[in-house]
DNA sequence: AATTGGCACTCACTCGAGACGAGTGCCAGG
DNA sequence: CCTGGCACTCGTCTCGAGTGAGTGCCAATT
């Protein structure tokens, strides 16, 4: 069993490691780190930390290495929050206040992080699944064209381009408003577009009448629409440092790359991760095979949007500063749930 | 002076250098290519290129390498644009012609582009900037909330949201919506955008007396939002290819992830190539010095958009493929126009 | 029982010497 | 103008010796 200084000789190696890059052997420890033993005693208790799988030699004859599990023990137990410095905070405040819509926020949240850790920062959308459908408006434009816009009641807009087969009149679009209106407005996305699918399918079925095909036509351009509200979307920034810390990764850093301009596996990934008390999560090294990012690591944090909760993360080398690392994705997290909420109430 | 065959020769040996990666030397010419004569004939020739700074020796004695200079008459003189093959250009086609809004159209392109050239992909947004607005609506939501929408003749629609000191009623609307139409309906992004600025100075030098404060909050807004329609875009897609051949990268790939990350430097880039009578153009290793990537080379093609003119292109190392580059961007500009032009006469 | 100093051992890394060979430049002859 | 021949350069590979950081183990000490 490892004793409690195995634990902090763990740490030390941690620390070292990710520090200096080269395996650490247990002269320098010694040097480093005051144990108050002599080399040969932290041998003893690297020999231990090396039966439990936490610790790892190159070679026979080099110094030790942290495994996953390893880090996995470190971030879970051996290491604390490290709080940030005050020029950190006002600098995350100084990126995020400042005017715009939820697109800019999102920019200027990944932006403070990659330039807080240095690694590449991910952050994830609000989702808008559970947001309610607050307006719809058609706007005719000139010959045959239409607008169709949407507004959610979480402000996020979208809208559409369309091309009628003839010119409505004014009162045809008021009336068309009204029905396609009457289906969502009110309603979460997904009762929304299922309503519009259910209003499709009685036409399909025969069950009425396709007298009012332009509404048809609005009705489905809208559900594609809040289709697209569904998909939780990702801005991430930094991917450049992945070059810069290339020699942190032992392979080729074309799996990183790919994941990143994927998407979607950082999604699904962000999305599995399990949270600590504080919203935070760190998924480790080859905890990441499944994604194919067996040689990464990433730490997460939750954020609270009005009505839901969303994640920021970075994506680094499985051997990154974790207690930095963690700091900086809380307290961005932090900032950002304060900010929309400010946002929420100033309405 | 380079004589005819000594530009055979340094075709043969961008050729080689491209495919094998290795430096060239007279014998595996000799070997590769049916010149007729000697490897020592070929030497000669090589001696006189090396004069003429268009082939160099990475040492005293290894093959050649084609400098920048080299590559450059190559691509002018020595190489004809390689057609695609016909299951190429049904890629392409089947690729780009799927239904969607502009957005999508750009990322169909742009990843057709990285799939037929397995380089990074660049496409410039059409630029909006001599577009003409062609509507502008005001949609009251609910308390204190209002959608600004702007449309464009090219197609293009942007809304913002606004919060407003008080609500106002449905007559208000239309009038503050006669108003800023007035002010930039039929004109161009650029000259709606200087009325909407005198109207704003007026104010301030007290020409005109501010009892419309809401209407000016609202043309300040409007205002932005034509700055952003000036903005050009890019879009680009395969990065991770970059990652895939980084041994062609003497350097770091840093730089090259930084530049595509800023995408304002690429922008520039693109903007300032010269294209020659196909409305190609190639910019070659250290002619992209000024812009911090002296180890790669832009391959890019126009497109017509209606009003507009914009371009497609790829971004890889110096010793790549440029005849078959050239290809696939001409070819995708050339669906990428045919597609747009077809939009513009549907309507 | 834990700790320590000592010691033999392992093994990656460095360096220099030598062999190899691809490729060149030059020259004399066709 | 082309060609075969030849001396020369120089990068690359291989091998072996030397070095040193670091380990594992053991007997002695606290």
């Amino acid at each position: 069993m490892v004793s409690a200084r195995g634990l902090e000789v763990l740490r030390a190696i941690v620390q070292d490691y990710v520090e200096t890059r080269e395996p650490v052997g247990s002269k320098s420890i010694v040097d480093r780190h005051a144990f108050g033993v002599s080399a040969a005693t932290i041998r003893n208790d690297m020999a231990l930390l090396e039966d439990e799988d936490l610790i790892t030699a190159p070679h026979t004859s080099s110094g030790r290495v942290p495994t996953d599990k390893g880090y996995r023990v470190f971030v879970d137990h051996l290491s604390e929050v490290r709080p940030l410095s005050p020029a950190q905070r006002t600098a995350i405040m100084s990126f995020l206040e400042a005017p715009g819509d939820l697109d800019d926020l999102m920019v200027r949240t990944v932006r403070a992080l990659t330039q807080l850790t240095g690694q590449v920062a991910i952050v994830q959308y609000p989702s808008f699944a559970q947001a309610h459908v607050s307006h719809v408006e058609l706007v005719g434009l000139d010959a045959g064209r239409m607008l169709v816009v949407l507004v959610t009641d979480t402000g996020r807009v979208s809208q559409r381009l369309l091309f009628l087969p003839h010119e409505p009149v004014a009162e045809d679009l008021v009336r068309m408003r009204a029905t396609v209106a009457d289906l969502i407005v009110g309603r979460s996305i997904r009762d929304g577009a299922q309503a519009i699918a259910d209003r499709l399918a009685s036409v399909a079925t025969g069950t009425r009448s396709p007298h009012d095909t332009v509404v048809d036509l609005i009705a489905s351009v809208v559900a594609e629409e809040l289709d697209e509200f569904r998909q939780d979307r990702l801005v991430m920034a930094g991917t450049a440092n992945l070059a810069r810390r290339e020699a942190d990764f032992r392979g080729s850093i074309y799996p990183l790359l790919e994941a990143i301009e994927e998407q979607v596996t950082l999604m699904r990934l962000m999305g599995e991760m399990v949270a600590d008390e504080h919203g935070l999560a760190a998924s480790i090294g080859r905890e990441n095979e499944p994604f194919g990012l067996a040689e990464a690591s990433v730490v997460a944090g939750e954020y609270d949007a009005p009505g839901t909760r969303a994640r920021v993360g970075v994506l680094g080398p499985t051997r990154m500063d974790y207690p930095s690392n963690l700091a900086s994705v809380r307290a961005v997290a932090r900032y950002l749930s304060r900010l929309l909420d400010e946002d929420e109430n100033a309405r």
